[in-house]
DNA sequence: ACTGGCACTCTCGGGCTTCGACTGCTTACC
DNA sequence: GGTAAGCAGTCGAAGCCCGAGAGTGCCAGT
């Protein structure tokens, strides 16, 4: 629907206003490298770019600068992601052979990676429990009416739920719980687990006994989606992006919510995307903003998701292409585990 | 030093640019209730003020603004922390009676409240495990050569780290190397659980259990002082006080540095003090800011820390009430649970 | 189908003026 | 001596004008 010229014409534009965040006029676009006619043809074809959608004018006599759907053309016929850089794929190297253990630390200098080497706010989001078995169920007392149920998942992640019981336990039978819980639960998926019928199981059991694990299984069966594991890094190089206090405070406030951070990635990729432009994000207060998200995979599983939110005038070739090296490496990584 | 007149006067300054963020003049301050003499007076005293320190002008003929000296002034004479409004004590006696349990969530969720009390940044650094016990450990064999060491504190709190092994480790040994090192250190402080001479007991074991107890035991005496907890939140209310990019920038990037925040507030305990002014922070990227800290205490002993981290043009009594009775609640809800 | 040319538009920045909010000083009063 | 009143002076902010510059759209010519 775009002949070749005027994809070349929308491709130097996007190009030059992600550099230098100016409108871009017929003049520059003609003196570009990739095109070869005159500023009047250039002119012309930019004049039906905007009547299609491509650009938009902030005011008669300024340059023309993209519009969502400039971009959104732009990064498709980008192909998939490009190579990073010399230094950059150097940085990812030497990171991912020092790392290891410590998933939890892992995730976080991800981010931190991600976010220096695109210059943006970089999102890691933790592997699913849901898909990890429970490789260990400790209950310990921590008062008399208060016991923490500790899990520790294939993931190597830990989940913690404190239960409070109406009733004071003693040790003896706590213990007698945590035994039982063990060998109820252990090798199992979160899901299953909480899918356990807790009235299946009071027979034979003192009525303590029976009341804690009947408590320890409604709490696993709970809001463990909640505490997804979100790490989120780099912000303060992204705000440098946007030059409105106000735009930067809701973007903020956004970030600040890390349930709708995860939503948001999830929400991308269950559209089949890689990357959202400006609403297409489908939050409002990101108007200005887009996102490059991957899945990364351990053990042929899809675990999580990372990504970087930038400002609409991005370096989307960097962020794909350091978006998807990092999801690689970050999987394998963690396969080996 | 400063007669009751000139207090009165900067006393005036001070609160209505820390109303309106624009320099104050002679005129606004004479016609304000608590001074009774004209503004030629005034002006008289705001130039003596001047000189000594205590307020500046961003340029003749524009109106005073305080400098730091003239904020000290104005902090120190107020006083303890004020009350709260009834709206906002209403909310911290709700959150403190609804929440319970899961100290992480806790605190989390406390920094939320703080932010919400006060529109700045809020900051609740969780207390130091060196004071907690240790409840219980356990060690999970990941996988052949990957053992996660497990500890439950006494504070509800969880540290885990994990132990790369030079050999496979069969699960019986883990188990053993488990028991032993729970009877070793459970009921003793991390630091002198750390502090055992791991080559006093290998007398006795298998060689593979001692390798692992002494693995274990060396992790412990590690860098937990890092994983410090630390609950900020409220950043996006905190930097819509600012007007430049650049400022919210440099702030939010000392944010994301835990560490400094940490050590940031405990500096200002340190030196004895419930509010630090701009440089008075020691950071000169927060040349703009100030902090308002209060310890909290946790069964008589001092757990732990608040505080809240706004514009140097701050609502002090506001903040300084807030973090008071915050840290106050916080302190006593602790010390039930 | 391009291109060169031209008239037109609109922003941006400098220079100018006016306005207003201050101050400092001087003088008068109690 | 402390307070008040008045007055001249200062400086930024806002408004205005104008010219420069960067763009555009359109038309006519190759």
């Amino acid at each position: 629907m775009l002949d070749e010229r005027k994809a070349t014409i929308l491709r130097a534009v996007v190009t030059e206003y992600i550099e230098t965040a100016q409108p871009v006029g017929s003049g520059h676009v003609a003196s570009s490298a990739e095109v070869n006619v005159s500023s009047a043809t250039v002119r012309n074809d930019m004049a039906a770019l905007e009547a299609e959608g491509y650009l938009a004018q902030p005011h008669t006599s300024a340059g023309r600068i993209p519009t969502e759907k400039g971009y959104r053309f732009f990064v498709d016929q980008l192909g998939g992601p490009g190579k990073l850089g010399v230094n950059e794929s150097q940085q990812v190297r030497t990171f991912f052979s020092r790392t290891h253990g410590e998933m939890e630390q892992m995730l976080s200098d991800t981010s931190r990676l991600l976010s220096s080497l695109t210059h943006y706010a970089a999102v890691v989001v933790g592997p699913q429990h849901e898909v990890a078995t429970i490789k260990s169920v400790q209950l310990v007392g921590l008062s008399p009416r208060l016991v923490l149920v500790v899990l520790v998942l294939s993931s190597g992640a830990i989940e913690k739920h404190s239960i409070e019981l109406a009733a004071d336990a003693d040790d003896l039978i706590v213990n007698a719980a945590a035994v039982r819980l063990s060998t109820l639960i252990t090798g199992q998926t979160l899901a299953s687990a909480s899918s356990i019928d807790s009235h299946s199981l009071d027979l034979g059991e003192s009525v303590d006994v029976a009341v804690i694990l009947r408590a320890a299984l409604t709490v696993l069966g709970g809001e463990h989606r909640h505490d997804d594991q979100v790490f989120i890094g780099g912000t303060s190089d992204m705000i440098a992006s946007f030059d409105a206090v106000r735009t930067v405070s809701e973007i903020l406030r956004i970030l600040e919510q890390q349930l709708v951070v995860v939503s948001l990635l999830e929400d991308v990729l269950g559209r089949g995307l890689s990357v959202a432009i400006g609403r297409e994000t489908g939050n409002e207060a990101l108007a200005d903003c887009s996102i490059v998200v991957a899945p990364y995979v351990v053990d042929g599983e899809t675990a999580g998701s990372i990504g970087v939110l930038g400002p609409t005038r991005m370096h989307y070739d960097q962020a794909l292409s350091a978006v998807a090296v990092v999801a690689n490496r970050l999987g394998r990584t963690l396969s080996e585990g």
